[in-house]
DNA sequence: GACCATACCGAACGCTCGCTCGGTAGCAAG
DNA sequence: CTTGCTACCGAGCGAGCGTTCGGTATGGTC
């Protein structure tokens, strides 16, 4: 994954998708296995066929979702390598373009892990820990060589990425402003946060609103 | 209510009472009705006696909740008035304080709106974009005479909000850091995300951890 | 042509859901 | 000492839930 501004649609077969639609609209309990049937133009057993139970369905979801996430995370921390203020920006520019681009599939991760039964929850809260370390390791290197000026990183850190994380939550594909847009500000937000005062360190490449595969 | 940073346990009747814990563990889909009987020591017919349906149970948390935050940001926002800097950063500080002390029913409040019934959702949606313009006004006039260097100021107010929003996911009380000190530094990241570079305008009055009624 | 795996479906199972019916116990007013 | 109101409850209704059973149609393999 070098291409970790790069979106296609997300790869995702037709039963997981037409659940991933129906938990975005009535969440994970309030689906039901006949409506993800309709969604998917299957029968109920049609889709036992490739689905276990439901909680399968939506733990299929969730680690394709985070899987994709931390590989592009891990991207995009590595093209700022040696530099923390710079790898932070591009996690956030990251953060954002992913919950603007994989919106619903972002929402469930975020909506929907106490829906997950315990053990399945565990692994997952696992991926998400791992993607809140990236960021917080960064942080912690540039406030200990003073270019985030900021009592506790740990807790700003975690703000930067709740704030991106709550994107979903207003943002859709076809908004005034393009991810990359969104992207844009949301660095700026977050080295404000951090009280970098320096220059910054990244300029995210915008695409017109039409050119991308997705707008 | 001039006591804004003022809390104490939520007036809540026991039925709503029981609602919430339910709702927050397993979500409103997932709760069934003779849970939340069992946990507010009652029978079904019991909890139907006081409420006519569950979405009924759900609309009333969420109608007390947001009266309960109006108030309050009314209050904070008041108490700086004629300074739109001091008034957004009362009002962060506010919006922090209640997303800790009233960390359940923020949650849901955040979590389950897409649970409600059209005409209800409207109705608590519009309450909930009352509470996002009292601080964008703010913002807008900091932004105007040029204490807010910020380009996109209803972007970064909505980032502002969504992060002290996003408190509850991750907030208890009996954590290591009080509600006041984790306001005082939202209120600290809110001021940075807007670049305000001035004195920092409000000092939140920081209670002992065990003094608090709620401690 | 027999065999098997894949990809489905109609019907229905057992269960739990939100909700209701027909009560009862306690208490205050007349 | 009856009447009426509030605050409940045991039992159960009809509907809908996740899931399964016993099939069928298709297409490749030997």
């Amino acid at each position: 994954m070098t291409e970790w501004r790069q979106y296609s649609e997300l790869q995702l077969d037709p039963v997981l998708r037409a659940a991933l639609e129906a938990f975005v609209d009535t969440g994970y309990h309030g689906a039901t296995v006949r409506d993800i049937a309709r969604r998917a133009g299957l029968s109920v057993p049609g889709i036992y066929h490739h689905y276990a139970t439901k909680q399968d369905m939506l733990l299929g979801i969730l680690d394709i979702t985070m899987d994709d996430l931390l590989a592009r995370s891990r991207a995009a921390k590595e093209e700022g390598a040696g530099d923390p203020v710079r790898s932070f920006a591009l996690l956030v520019e990251c953060l954002v373009l992913f919950h603007c681009y994989r919106r619903d599939a972002a929402f469930i991760g975020s909506s929907e892990m106490r829906s997950l039964e315990p053990a399945n929850r565990t692994r997952i809260a696992a991926l998400r820990t791992a993607q809140q370390r990236l960021i917080d390791a960064e942080v912690d290197e540039a406030a200990r060589s003073g270019r985030f000026q900021v009592g506790f990183p740990h807790d700003a850190s975690r703000a930067a990425a709740t704030m991106c994380i709550a994107v979903p939550s207003w943002y859709r594909i076809g908004h005034e402003s393009t991810p990359e847009q969104v992207a844009e500000r949301y660095v700026d937000f977050a080295l404000g946060l951090m009280h970098y005062a320096g220059p910054r360190p990244v300029r995210t490449i915008d695409r017109a609103p039409d050119s991308g595969p997705l707008a």
